[in-house]
DNA sequence: ATTTTTTGCAGAATAATATTCTGCATTATA
DNA sequence: TATAATGCAGAATATTATTCTGCAAAAAAT
């Protein structure tokens, strides 16, 4: 790669990170006055960061409890491992189940951490049923969320 | 509350919503053209789900791994229940450490299910440290991710 | 059933913003 | 020391946000 300028981040990119991941609409000229640079590079710096791929996107954050979302679960998942591609077949069909927010596989005492946003109950029941008959399921144990503490708001800069 | 015209979201609202989980820094010009409307009434229902607090910001998705945050981890946390305020001041204290995600408090097994965003085991020893030091821990059990299948992005609409 | 009121919309007008362009100053490179 | 490259500010233009007006459909009242 001839073209390759990765320069590493300065002060003004993290400080425009940080405000955007604050504020993803912030009007670029806002933004060019709270990291103190006229709009211009700062619009440049914008661009670079998406198109470097430190900005991935933008999204809007709704309230799950008045869309009808104010249930959440963790379900531990433990696969058989009979056949070596239990955990790919696992995981194709997983990711297609709408109300499963998140999935890590992880090292411990079970493969996957399923983390799931629903409804109710009646929900739960569903989205457990499609889970457990998801190839190569051995056991599941759900933890539901009584009080969300602290919710994700991006990273530490 | 005399103005209180808390209108149930039509099809229109649903799809606004969609489009700005998907892309939150959407012109309203394009929002409106892919909602079938004109720019102003798009942008009077934005400004509503705003208001109303069906949407609660805007955020960039930032990519944690080029940023040096490629390590994530869940933590099971046990209090113990000798005081009747350990729940709270746990969580006081909990919420100011920047490198914890999420937090929730589970019915089941343990009591709070912790997600810690980290920049590799040295970042992971010291927020342990930090979180073993919380007042009323008893015990804790990680799960390091060794994969991220599925990462949130937002609810089924 | 008809009037009145309200609601939500489109489209125009204006204000603000994004984006592009030019030239300057500073820093790196030769 | 000369030359190139970088990053910036500020102006110019294009695009977008926002406000305003009037119309039409739906809802409420008579």
């Amino acid at each position: 790669m001839k073209n390759d300028k990765n320069k590493p981040l300065d002060r003004i990119d993290i400080a425009i990170l940080k405000a955007l991941q604050n504020d993803g609409r912030m009007s670029n000229v806002d933004l060019a006055k709270a990291v103190n640079l006229s709009p211009s590079p700062c619009l440049e710096r914008v661009r670079r960061l998406e198109s470097e791929g430190y900005i991935e996107g933008y999204c809007a954050r709704l309230n799950a409890a008045k869309l009808g979302q104010n249930m959440t679960a963790f379900i531990q998942v433990t696969l058989d491992r009979t056949t070596g591609d239990v955990f790919d077949l696992f995981k194709e069909k997983l990711v297609d189940i709408p109300h499963v927010a998140e999935c890590h596989m992880v090292a411990g005492g079970f493969d996957y951490l399923v983390k799931l946003r629903i409804s109710g109950m009646e929900s739960y029941r569903d989205v457990l049923g499609q889970l457990v008959g998801l190839p190569g399921v051995a056991q599941t144990h759900t933890y539901v969320v009584i009080e969300p503490v602290k919710s994700d708001r991006g990273l530490p800069l």
